[in-house]
DNA sequence: GCAGAGAAACCGACCGGCCGGTCGGTCCTG
DNA sequence: CAGGACCGACCGGCCGGTCGGTTTCTCTGC
């Protein structure tokens, strides 16, 4: 359709675009929400204000987007881990050690996340909230299915799954505050022990799926 | 010391500074800390621009003296209803359920608290930071009790006392952005079961404390 | 294969609103 | 009448967004 050598306009075009958003990521996870400038964005970008307009309508639709592409990427990484897994509390398990190690591994994507939300303003609360609800379900899915099982008597799973994610958040965000570094990965077998603990699985269980993940 | 009737102007101010605390915390959990202009507190307060600048250096002076005050007068509360207790994981139940009690009446609180932070921008990261240790610390204290009495198994109680706060500040975010209202106290059966069982607490002491808990 | 029309992509000077903070002055009160 | 308390017009920086203009590519017709 094309020879190897020509490039038609749209092709740098999306290069550009996502040259832009990849400066957006950096500079937001440095800086924060409010505190990066476009131009800023432009100059490590390699490009200028109004190049950057014309990828994107506002500062704001930057974010977002970002926000939601990468927040994608997790659910998806999530899920292809816990693909492997039947058991849904191996599951649950999984999921959190997929993502405090994903974060690990890429601090930038848990400041984007977890703590640029912050300084962006009240109007991405609705934002956040969609982040949180997003995760939390997923883990509610999780204990759900434990409870049709069998597997964990019945509670209410929707708050379990807030607490769930509530407590993740926190172990996340204390690490990324956290002055001498400290390593991420430390804190997940006591999470997990007490996040399982917390839904009624039993301890000799947990060491049972311990296990069984160890080999990952 | 002063009759009834005359007023130092001292005593003036005082009520003054007072005025303008009440007046910017409304607004601060009204719209946000970003979103809150100066005048918008001096209008409130019936004073204005420079006379609040008479009172406070800065806006973000106002904000922590307003967060300081706050998370003091909750600690205290908390301390205070603990205080009636003697077994370690009655007290740490007890404060949960204080906290999500004060919340529900106080609804402003916690939005100062656990949402205004947001929108205040990077500065405020450590002031936030500040608060989440105050409240985890607060928890880990009475785990640490707990263990040493043989209450509860060893554990780490530090990653215990942050994965606890998050948790409860989940729900409360979550109450907090409910489009149809909530009602928060509705969580506390759920998130204390929660709580205690992921320290290792059995089902049938969670009951039993409830059970001492209720009269209040 | 090339002129050139036209559109897409890009540039950056500039605008304008917002708002924290200042400062000279006024008003009480003791 | 001194000075603490208070006022409000004003300043100035910052930055999101605009806009007229330029560059770069594509496509057409010859």
């Amino acid at each position: 359709m094309s020879h190897e050598k020509t490039r038609e306009p749209q092709e740098r075009a999306v290069e550009r675009r996502e040259r832009i958003l990849d400066a957006a990521f950096t500079t937001f996870a440095e800086n924060g929400y409010r505190e990066t400038a476009i131009d800023a964005i432009a100059q490590r970008s390699s490009t200028s204000k109004g190049g950057v307009y014309f990828h994107f309508a506002t500062k704001e639709a930057i974010f977002r987007e970002l926000m939601r592409t990468t927040a994608d990427k997790l659910v998806e990484k999530v899920e292809r881990s816990v693909a492997a897994e039947s058991d849904p509390i191996a599951q649950a398990d999984i999921a959190i050690r997929t993502v405090l190690e994903t974060f690990a591994g890429h601090r930038r994507m848990a400041r984007l996340l977890f703590v640029d939300a912050f300084g962006a303003g009240r109007i991405f609360h609705a934002q956040v909230a969609e982040l949180h609800v997003r995760f939390s379900a997923l883990i509610t899915g999780y204990l759900d299915r434990a409870v049709v099982d069998g597997t964990i008597d019945p509670l209410d799973t929707r708050i379990a799954g807030e607490a769930w994610f509530g407590a993740l958040n926190e172990i996340v965000d204390r690490w990324l505050m956290a002055d001498p570094p400290t390593q991420l990965l430390d804190a997940y077998p006591t999470l997990r022990t007490l996040l399982l603990r917390s839904v009624g699985v039993a301890d000799a269980r947990i060491r049972e799926i311990a296990a069984t993940l160890r080999p990952r």
